[in-house]
DNA sequence: GGGACGCGAGAGAGCGCTCTCTTGACAGGG
DNA sequence: CCCTGTCAAGAGAGCGCTCTCTCGCGTCCC
């Protein structure tokens, strides 16, 4: 830790033959500095290699030019091989570097953990705080909310809290889905649900429920998480209660992906016997065997959004309760 | 911005009757404070919810307790089907958690946002940097050494700058691999190589070129950048060029999936007529078709020994230069 | 030609913390 | 009994920056 004193403000001023405040002014982009000054202290700024200290700067101003996305830690497991996380944090930090403020990560797993980001962002080190991913109904984001920090939450909110959120139009892709379904002639329409404490599984199911209501045919419901093993158990449990089922929508492409191989295995043919859609257009969907049907959910655009009304809350603006973003159905060889 | 003022030290000073430079002794946990007076402090600090303001505290003390996390923005997204970018991330978050550090993640995508994260991290705003999948040979790395900040990097950095890295044994991964080929009666083993600007590629390549030299065998390469799509195009070229081969070994898991579709479409059977071995061990490789006979690298063990590695030099203490990870052998249906 | 005004630059206070130095109290030895 | 050593707690000086206030000078108008 011994290392070259970095120049101070004080330093660079010496150099200008100007005062502190002055090249604090040219530092920050004053107009009110004339121009032969200006390029007196911009050339001292480049020769001593000059970089403000963000600390000593923070804390005059109280901002820290920073922001948290927090997310469970599960998130990079579940999601591990779906483009969920790092979609989020591509479209997060691509807002973020235009605004020119830093992302700090959070991955909250243990209880001690959750305990640590509420330390954090109760304590007021960053400017906002962006959760994705939520399960439950976790109370951080109502309080960091009363407190008046900036929040933005990904998916709405359980519990009904008034805190800001986006998320993707998760019923109108399903009811898409499922009346591309009946359009082909489907009548016993099976769903795998996603987890019944995540916002994603619940309005996905809720979507299945409205559209097969609609159109006259009965609930199948399979209950899953999201994950592979969990799609597999699903379909099994729904070839055995209803063997004449003859399409199948899963709330993940994770969980269509397995349904797709235990169809298999039980001898059904996809899409001729028995028609699978998925959803959120993993990268891996386009290469399952058939190429998997999904609804495209527009993953990267749902983190700029996020951020970009954090920021805008946090310039002092007002912003909308609740943004929804579109969703697609990509038509492959499953359904 | 118009929130209730955040305690200082000298109002949990003022409320506990002592002076601030106590309240600070408390908070840091020196061992020089009588018990009744460290016990009025600590009551203090609950009962006025004091949360130490860290700009404050990094002004004087030069540290602020977070570390960077450098990856391509491309990371994200040519591996966004793989565990690699949040497998790291993951074990880079639970070491700093555990060392009650923050993470700042920088995603460099264009010229600019690599411009931003060499002023950030020379600007000393971070206590060391860690890099992720480097492509090329970035000078960063060795000028941040250089200036005294603490770095590691992931993989052997090209170019031979001396900065401490952690990697995984690419070499004796698919040296297992290629001996497994051959003790399976495999004589016309090719390769779809990684790309050549990264270490990745190059050691994966190499590793193939002296397993087959010491088995007397032909060199049969085509080269991809471990996306699918270049999977499928290295895989077709080997077809033409070498329709008599007999094995694959993919330097991605993503190449290999994609080898083996296009394998499927040329008429081959997997694993009979051509085996097929791939790299990574990605959670998709379970769910191919066949599954896939992978190599495993052990990627969240990867980001841990970074981050403790970054720890222990920002602690001061001296590292080891290299250190290697293992590689294990998955076996499955492909080979 | 003199006073008011505007604008660019400097002076200086402080943001909230840590840490060295000093002080004060008490114990023990000569 | 006084001096010294020890240890706990306070005083106070900054860390590097921003921002308000003040000052000085040139300009314009009457």
């Amino acid at each position: 830790m011994t290392t070259a004193q970095r120049p101070t403000l004080e330093a660079v001023a010496a150099r200008a033959g100007v005062s502190r405040a002055t090249v604090s002014r040219v530092v920050n982009g004053s107009t009110t500095v004339a121009e032969p000054i200006r390029e007196a202290v911009t050339r001292a700024v480049a020769e001593l290699g000059y970089v403000p200290n963000l600390a000593a700067r923070s804390l005059v101003t109280q901002r820290t030019d920073s922001v948290a996305l927090v997310m469970p830690e599960a998130a990079t497991r579940v999601f591990s091989d779906d483009q969920v996380f790092p979609g989020i944090i591509r479209g997060v930090s691509q807002e973020l570097e235009a605004a020119d403020k830093q992302l700090v990560l959070m991955l909250a797993g243990s209880p001690a953990g959750h305990h640590r980001v509420e330390r954090y962002t109760t304590g007021r080190h960053v400017d906002g705080v962006l959760f994705a991913s939520l399960h439950g109904a976790d109370p951080l984001p109502g309080t960091l909310a009363r407190l008046g920090i900036p929040v933005v939450v990904s998916g709405r909110p359980l519990g009904d809290v008034p805190v800001p959120y986006v998320d993707v139009d998760h019923v109108a892709g399903v009811t898409a889905a499922i009346r591309h379904l009946i359009d082909s002639g489907r009548r016993r329409i099976a769903t795998i649900a996603g987890p019944q404490d995540m916002v994603a599984g619940i309005e996905r199911l809720s979507g299945y429920r409205s559209a097969v209501a609609d159109a006259g045919l009965p609930e199948l419901i399979a209950v899953g998480d999201f994950t592979r093993e969990s799609g597999s158990a699903a379909m099994r449990q729904l070839l055995t209660e209803h063997p004449d089922l003859d399409a199948v929508f899963a709330a993940s492409d994770l969980m269509a992906h397995a349904a797709l191989r235990t169809l298999r295995e039980a001898g059904r043919r996809v899409p001729e016997d028995v028609a699978v859609v998925g959803f959120d257009d993993i990268e891996t969907a386009a290469y399952t065997e058939p190429p998997l049907t999904t609804v495209r959910q527009p993953i990267v655009e749902l983190g700029r959004r996020m951020t970009r009304q954090l920021l805008r809350l946090a310039a002092g603006e007002t912003i909308e309760q609740a943004v929804m973003l579109p969703t697609e159905l990509i038509r492959r060889a499953s359904a």
